[in-house]
DNA sequence: CTGAAAGCGCTTACAG
DNA sequence: CTGAAAGCGCTTACAG
């Protein structure tokens, strides 16, 4: 308060008199103060005052403070749409999401966007949601964005093999990184979190445990890093002797209902299966919720584990033993690494964030061994 | 494809020659196809591109057909940045969110976004994700994207009585609409769920399953609509002469853990409570996990009810009766009314959208009439 | 019905 | 170090 007080009394009566005729105006709508407003108001010209906005160091520091004055005072704000047009940026990126229903409500997309809204906004860019519809996709939206300016750059989620148009961006003409995915193909820039070694954390651990017969409940095996993750549970496996009848490979689509279904199918098919390894956290809730109905008793007759780590891991019934992904994170650096490739970066993008097991309360030694314990811990 | 190649045949020589020109250019990264460009392939003027591309009635159908064409050969975009600076839109709206930590991953806030997302596509608008953020608010950066011209409006989600600078808008200067909240105040536009009516229905329920000692988990009593759920709580319970006890009420901060802590507190000042209502899903989820540990039978103990019907609500064991928030339509409703508001649209938008109970496996007869009910069974 | 011209509010060479 | 001028790519009166 003192401060403001401070500022209106320090505006010169003329400076005062111009932006009030200027911020009166004679238009209807007060038409908002300009470039040339503020070079007329500074005693220079309007290269001057671009000048000043653009910290270019060729102007001297009296002028450039004189300047900084009258915009402080002012309030001046430059019209972002001039500034583009005439540079080279908007200073906006894209958030491309895969077209789920109802979407954004989803905690894994949510913890990226988290991520990347933060840092976007610290580093001075806005962010555009897009939807990949099937509409967007055949008239080429994700291209129009660039074309039409409205976009520097564009983060893509939720990507997966049969997104073909994505080699589109093979040769680096709109910035783009994919986002918790990669491509061995087209060469695209991505930041991932480790899933393969994520899974191989929690192989080792079920196995550790004393299980064999697990089953897994996987999906959306077009998506790169699903596939990683199935592959360590069979090499694991076949490590350990052990080859996964095909029964025991089960999809979950990677949604609760899916999870459930699953499990019954698991149950049903391979009634000696003494652990569940579940490809997501969505997915675990429901194999959860199936055998918590049917009476089984986790983690004494069946431990499932889950994969991602999002918030309601911690507060399923038992809790979730999980993978935790570094979502946040990598949201937060593909967003860095975007607006460097913006920026003319020339290397390659391309960092996988290490992950970690969780261990909570899903899990126990399979039950034919806490037998064995429990007659040793006896006498 | 022979849709492509037909496209490429009807190209005359000298259009086909004058695209490859200008799309190959003498610049280095060839410079994107103009309104001049297409002027002079059609042979016409500027404004008269500029208008077929805006639907101009004044071009005979001839011309727009000559004009359509070229634009369709040669896929022109018109630069938005340009359109925008020299017309009175920008096409996107602004969604301002709470500066929740990692404030995405929220089904409810999720669902919101969902539908604004949805509708401001179908409409042609692109969305900017604003967080409000301390710093965001201090720098009136809500007022910055209206005047540097980033968005033409914007949609306000997670609102409460302490931000004071929702006032800014009480003029209509700048377009917004507050998503499902309202305010007595400041004549503020608002789409919102119908929270009063929602209450009723839950304690109308509650109150016939026999329950009377009903704890409530609530929270951010700063927000209108969560204090028009506990006022229905008081007077629903009063009617049937009931007075509730301050331990009977707890707040529950919204979250799985606050919920959890706050059924605690419940339970041991209350003792004798038959009945939870949870005044969000989330906290119910925290409530059930607290309760299933304590092995607490749920509904034969306690009945624990929510509020939103969020996704996760039919996966908890047992699954919540709550009542059902229309939140995907709120988020539709109020795109759309902003988008009116922006073209001139005058009336004041206020609207309340029903809500209903949904009975699932969470609440059960109050105890004592159980017992009863099970003698009578016996006769 | 169509065109020539001004203007939107900036930035960027180009002079000096 | 600073200014005058051209230009970014559109739309919008204003003529005709």
């Amino acid at each position: 308060m003192a401060q403001f007080t401070k500022t209106e009394d320090e505006l010169t009566p003329v400076v005062r008199e111009r932006a009030r005729s200027i911020s009166l105006g004679d238009e209807k709508p007060s038409k908002p103060i300009s470039v040339r407003d503020v070079a007329k108001l500074a005693n220079v010209s309007v290269a001057t005052v671009s000048m000043v906005l653009n910290d270019n160091p060729r102007i001297s520091r009296a002028t450039q403070m004189r300047v900084q004055r009258i915009i402080d005072q002012t309030g001046y704000r430059p019209n972002r749409l001039a500034q583009s047009l005439s540079s080279r940026y908007t200073q906006v990126l894209a958030v491309l999401l895969p077209a789920l229903r109802h979407g954004f409500a989803d905690a894994y997309f949510g913890e990226l966007i988290s991520g990347i809204c933060d840092r976007a906004g610290k580093l001075g860019y806005k962010v555009i949601l897009e939807q990949a519809k099937p509409e967007f996709i055949r008239s080429k939206g994700y291209i129009d964005i660039y074309e039409r300016r409205y976009v520097d750059g564009m983060l893509c989620l939720g990507s997966n093999d049969r997104h073909h148009y994505l080699a589109e961006f093979s040769d680096h003409r709109y910035p783009m990184v994919v986002v918790d995915n990669y491509f061995s193909q087209w060469g695209l820039d991505f930041i991932v979190c480790d899933y393969a070694s994520g899974a191989q954390q929690m192989m080792n651990y079920l196995l550790q445990l004393g299980h064999r017969k697990i089953g897994l409940i996987h999906a959306a095996q077009e998506i790169r890093t699903a596939r990683d993750v199935t592959e360590v549970y069979q090499q694991k496996l076949q490590g350990v002797g052990v080859e996964p009848l095909k029964s025991w490979y089960q999809d979950g689509k990677f949604t609760e209902e899916g999870g459930a279904a699953a499990a019954a199918q698991l149950l049903e098919q391979e009634p000696r299966i003494t652990a569940i390894f579940c490809t997501n956290d969505k997915m675990a809730l429901g194999a959860i919720h199936y055998l918590n109905r049917q009476g089984v008793r986790i983690p004494q007759q069946i431990s499932v584990v889950g994969f991602d780590d999002t918030r309601h891991a911690a507060f399923v019934n038992p809790s979730l033993t999980t993978v935790h992904l570094p979502l946040y994170e990598v949201g937060v650096l593909a967003c860095e690494r975007l607006i460097e490739r913006v920026h003319g970066r020339t290397e390659k993008v391309a960092e996988r964030l290490a992950t970690h097991l969780v261990v909570r309360e899903s899990t126990a030694m399979v039950p034919a061994l806490q037998n064995e314990m429990e007659l040793l811990a006896g006498r």
